[in-house]
Order: structure tokens, then C-alpha cells, then sequence
DNA sequence: GGGGTATATTCCCAAAAAGGCATATATCTG
DNA sequence: CAGATATATGCCTTTTTGGGAATATACCCC
């Protein structure tokens, strides 16, 4: 059960499904998740804490960079379906649609390392 | 969106996931749920309010009692797809299959009308 | 080692959520 | 109609959650 709420509460918040949207597009650093989500940077690292708890993302250190990605859901049926799901769900949403169409002009060597 | 997330916050909650597995095994009332959470009355309803605006349950009154069951989720798949998933989800979680155990003992007939 | 950058952590605040008690509403019974 | 019962609503309190600012940590480059 406790893994069930976890996992459900992760995916409850619109700024964290918004990156697990993104997430389907391209592995993304915190810096670019915050240009997308325009929130602060230590809010979208909490987000990303709660989502890699749920086991739904996994992060990858790259240098100075953290890089962050989709599991592959092996873990927890809860978190393979809902991801499996999410790759459609939303997908006509004008909200993410509009954040999706972004991501390519989001790129971490123009946004980051001023 | 915020139908997503609506219906993924409904049953981000211990006691609505309680209530929806249930409701698998029969239609409840609002006392029976009552006395298989162990919670006061208001919560009760307000857990149905909630998972009732998210197209999870029903409710259908007959005379004093008001009935909850399960929708089909044809509104919604997202709804479709977890009650869906929930049939199998948690049927070996202990404290599920302890409430679950105890279904046929909470009869309307002996906790209400008292 | 020192300066700069990316990320995580801490602290604080405002808003939301969950619970209970009291009360309102609706229905049944006599 | 009056009393009893089932459910819903309102109010209040406590806890949780999301956000930001400041700070700590880790890494890179010189």
C-alpha cells in the first residue's frame, strides 16, 4: 500500500507530471527542467527527489550535471503502468503540448554555463 | 490536465484506496464503510465526495441509505484504467485482505437502524 | 587552491488536505 | 406531525505540501 500512495502522490502534482512528460522526450538536466517548469531551481529538485523515491526517474551524474531520466518501470507494476499510460495520456493536452514543442530550443549549453 | 490529476489525487489517499477496493467486493453504504475504516462519518462522505467528482463511484439512494459502487470508467480512462489495474493491485497487501475479510460481517442491517 | 557553476538541502511561509465535532437535511416510522 | 436515523455540510485544528530565498555541497577550470 505504501508504495501504491507513494507512487500516486508523485504523479499528483501537475509540475511533476509535467517532467515526467518531458522526461519521454530527452534525458534533462535540473537547470533545463527549471528554464521549462519556470519555477525555482530547489523546487524542481524536490520535485525530482519525490519522483526518483516513487522510483519513476533515475538520475545519472554527467561532471556538474545531473542527468535525469525515465526508469524502465521493473521495479514497480504501478510505476510501469502509469508510465507505460503517460506515454499517451496527455498527450493532446495544450498545456504539455505546448511545453513539448519548447524542449528542442531548450538546450543546457545556452541555458546553463553563463 | 486537471482531470488527471484530480482523479490521480483521489486515490492518492490511504483511506480512498480502502474505500475503492471494497467497493470491489459489494455496493456499501456510507455506515458500513464507516465501520470498516473506523472513522467518524464526515470523513467518510468527504473521502466519497472526493473520489465521486473524479468518476470513481457512484451513489444511488435508496430511501434513507445512499448506495456507493464503482463506475465503469467510461468517462475517464484514467479512472478505466486503474479500476482496472486495482481488481489485481493490492490483493496481497495484508492490511487490504484483512479489511477485506471482515466485508461480509459489516451488514447495514445490524450497524444502522439501531 | 580559488572562483564559478549545477545541484541539493534547509528554513520559512502560504495554501491545501484530512480528521473530528456540531449541525443541517432528508427519509422513515409511529 | 414528532422522533429517530442516514448522510451531507460547515467550522475548526493539525498535518502535509509546494514554493521561494538562503545556504551547503560537489564539480569544473584556471
Amino acid at each position: 500500500m505504501r508504495d501504491f500512495i507513494r507512487v500516486m502522490k508523485a504523479l499528483s502534482d501537475p509540475n511533476r507530471v509535467r517532467i515526467v512528460k518531458m522526461l519521454q522526450h530527452k534525458v534533462m538536466c535540473v537547470c533545463e527542467m527549471r528554464a521549462a517548469l519556470k519555477i525555482a531551481q530547489p523546487s524542481v529538485s524536490k520535485h525530482l527527489k519525490i519522483l526518483e523515491d516513487a522510483g519513476i526517474i533515475t538520475s545519472q551524474k554527467e561532471g556538474m550535471w545531473v542527468n535525469y531520466g525515465l526508469t524502465d518501470g521493473s521495479a514497480s507494476p504501478y510505476v510501469a503502468n502509469l508510465l507505460g499510460n503517460l506515454r499517451h495520456w496527455l498527450e493532446d493536452d495544450a498545456e504539455i503540448a505546448d511545453i513539448v514543442e519548447e524542449l528542442p530550443s531548450i538546450r543546457r549549453e545556452e541555458i546553463c554555463r553563463k
